[in-house]
DNA sequence: ATCAATTTGTGCGTATGTATA
DNA sequence: CTATACATACGCACAAATTGA
């Protein structure tokens, strides 16, 4: 596959699928690092805002992390811990704001699970370190 | 509060948190349009670019949605219907994939609730859409 | 059915700042 | 200290979508 600038798919997002399949194969494996933008650049031939915003969209699908001035890396998802919702609790997912996502350290792409208990209280936990359970009847 | 191009933190950022304010304030209410990104660069005296990154980063969080050749608006997040999570299943919130946000009509900065059933079994919902409940004991 | 105005999308070039190796 | 790499920010240009005259 290559990246055909006459298409009416943006470049950017031609770049993104072509990405994401190379993770989702597995030739780039959680940890490894992406190629650097200027490689992109180059052996695409495409511009630098577009290698930019594909990484971008990536990023905010929780696929890939960036670190400045080191690279952009596969994502590789923490372990989730089981978490019982309790009886009488109710949970939203929803996108958490700038300063919750840097107060809960949690990377782009991350959503947060909003969970009010009987009682009306609140708890935000990180969407991608829990995983919600029902325990059987 | 105006923004600071001196400020060690970027402007976009700043521009960003200004909207979010006046989103929160309800001085821009849900369905209401945000100022073209000409005027928000005239009105700030910055650049196109960190407008649209400002932007970005509200649609990255749910808060706005963008249409093409029409403008930004602030999101009305849709009424949430009650899902009783099944005994035994368990549930994860994530980020839709390109394709799997379209095909589900999703906005921008809208998480998945992917669902598993005790057999095994796996349904994804809208994550604005749905609030998922435990009856209580 | 056109046309023009407005607005966002895409793309390129350039410059500077900051973090890492 | 230098080189590399990503981050921020500005400018300009043109494409594409929407709206309304």
């Amino acid at each position: 596959m290559t990246i055909d600038p006459r298409s009416h798919t943006p470049v950017y997002v031609q770049l993104a699928e072509l990405l994401r399949q190379r993770i989702e194969s597995g030739e780039l494996t959680p940890g490894s690092a992406l190629p650097s933008e200027a490689r992109l650049t180059q052996e695409y031939g495409i511009g630098r805002e577009a290698v930019r915003m594909a990484i971008s969209l990536l990023r905010s699908e929780g696929l890939v992390v960036t670190v400045r001035g080191h690279g952009s890396y596969v994502r590789a998802a923490p372990e989730r811990r089981r978490v019982e919702l309790p009886p009488g609790a109710a949970v939203v997912a929803r996108m958490p704001s700038g300063n919750e996502r840097r107060a809960m350290q949690l990377d782009e792409g991350v959503p947060v699970l909003e969970v009010r208990g009987p009682e009306g209280d609140v708890e935000v936990l990180p969407g991608d370190e829990v995983e919600l359970t029902r325990p059987p009847s």
